[in-house]
Order: C-alpha cells, then structure tokens, then sequence
DNA sequence: GATATAGTTCGATGAAAGTCGAATTAAACC
DNA sequence: GGTTTAATTCGACTTTCATCGAACTATATC
C-alpha cells in the first residue's frame, strides 16, 4: 500500500466539498483536523468502530477535503486548507469558524 | 394557508446548511436566488415535476437558506442571506462566489 | 516466522433521502 | 359556482448513504 490518490486541486466541486461536510462525524473530524495540524485515524476513533471511521476517511479524501500521508502503519491525515482556499476561498475559514464550542456530535 | 413557518436565525446550523446545501439542485436554486432578489416555485422549475421541486424548497425552508413569501397564489422565495451572514459569516459570499459559469446541473 | 498494531475492504443490513404521478388545497378570475 | 393557475401533500418506489462485524493487508517488532 503505496499511497493514496487524492484529487487534483482543479478537480474539487463545490458540491462534492458540500456533500462531504454534511455529516456530523465527517463535519467533527474536519473541525478536529482544523485545529491540529495532522492526525493519525486511532486519534480521531473515539469510541466507533474502525471500518465506520474508515468509510468518512475514504469521503473525506474523495472530496478533496483531506490529505492522507502514510508513514509506517499510520495514517496521518490533514486539511488540504490551501487546496481548498485556492479553489474556494473563505468557505474553509467560514465553516471552521461556525465550530460549536465543545463540538461533540450532539451539538452540531 | 397563511404562512410558512421559519426557522429562526439562533437555531439554525452548521451542519443543517450544510445538508440543504448538499444536493445539485438545491445548489443551483440557491445559486439563482443569490442573483435575484426572488423568485417564485415556477421559475426555478425547469423541466422537472413540481413535486420534486417542492420538496426541495421544503428541505431549503427547513435548512433556514430561503424564506417563502405567499402573495396570492404565488410563492417568492428568497434566500436568507442577512440570518445566514450574521450565523455563518461568510459562509455564503464563499459558497455562491464559487458558482461556476453557465450553471446547470451538470457543472456543479 | 510469529505476533501485535493500524487501518482497509467486503458484504449485509437498515435508515435516510430523492423522484414523481395523482390527489388536494387555495387564491384568482370569469 | 365553475375553472384556471400555483404549488403542496400523499404515498409508493428507488437510490443513495451510514453502520458495523468479520476477514484481510501491510508494517513493525520480538
């Protein structure tokens, strides 16, 4: 397992960004990743299971929304933050900057 | 049928946007009425059933983007921009300022 | 080579969401 | 009151999406 393809910058859609974002774990783990600068899967599990988290990583990473960087076994995982302020500038600040306090899947 | 109740601007969220925003054609109806003041159901129709698109208006009402206005027999809708700005600041200069060209379901 | 660790893939299941015809409401107009 | 117009509601169907256990892959370590 070499490495994973992730989208060209040119590629991303509003959209697919959109349709990514619109899941309370996928929305927990971008705000998460928003203030670190990467993260390894374990780090982001809590208590769900792994093939779950793995699915969001896969949405994640197919709309363009993160970067996985593979070091050993694992994963470190990023914003693609100027990726996505190229292709679509402020939306990353403004949705980062709407994270509820204590964001923890009930209250988003 | 007097009138549609709207969310108000405190309990709208992220995620709910989001959501609303995550769907072609509720995507190009926003974009629309980010460029005209408002428009009514049959303008936004196309050549769609209008069940579906009232369906679609609805999950746009529920989400708080647009607000629908009856005046006779006809509805206006137009999109909330002040709530939104003042709940997500940004959130939709960034989302329609990467509308792409020519618009139409295809392209998004 | 055996074992432990990190994460993925597979496959089945269930729930949520979009689609659309038919019936319905409500206002407007003759 | 009957008809047209604008749009919704209902209900059935389909598709899409999330969930999660079990099996698997790959790296690291002993």
């Amino acid at each position: 397992m070499p490495e994973y393809d992730h989208p060209a910058t040119e590629s991303l859609t509003l959209l697919g960004v959109l349709r990514g974002l619109a899941d309370p774990i996928r929305l927990e783990i971008v705000f998460h990743l928003g203030s670190v600068p990467e993260a390894t899967c374990a780090s982001l599990l809590g208590s769900r299971p792994r093939s779950s988290m793995s699915h969001h990583f896969q949405v994640l990473r197919e709309s363009g929304l993160l970067r996985t960087r593979i070091q050993g076994v694992q994963h470190f995982n990023s914003l693609r933050r100027a990726d996505l302020d190229f292709r679509f500038p402020g939306l990353m600040d403004a949705v980062l900057a709407a994270r509820p306090h204590e964001a923890s899947a009930g209250t988003l």
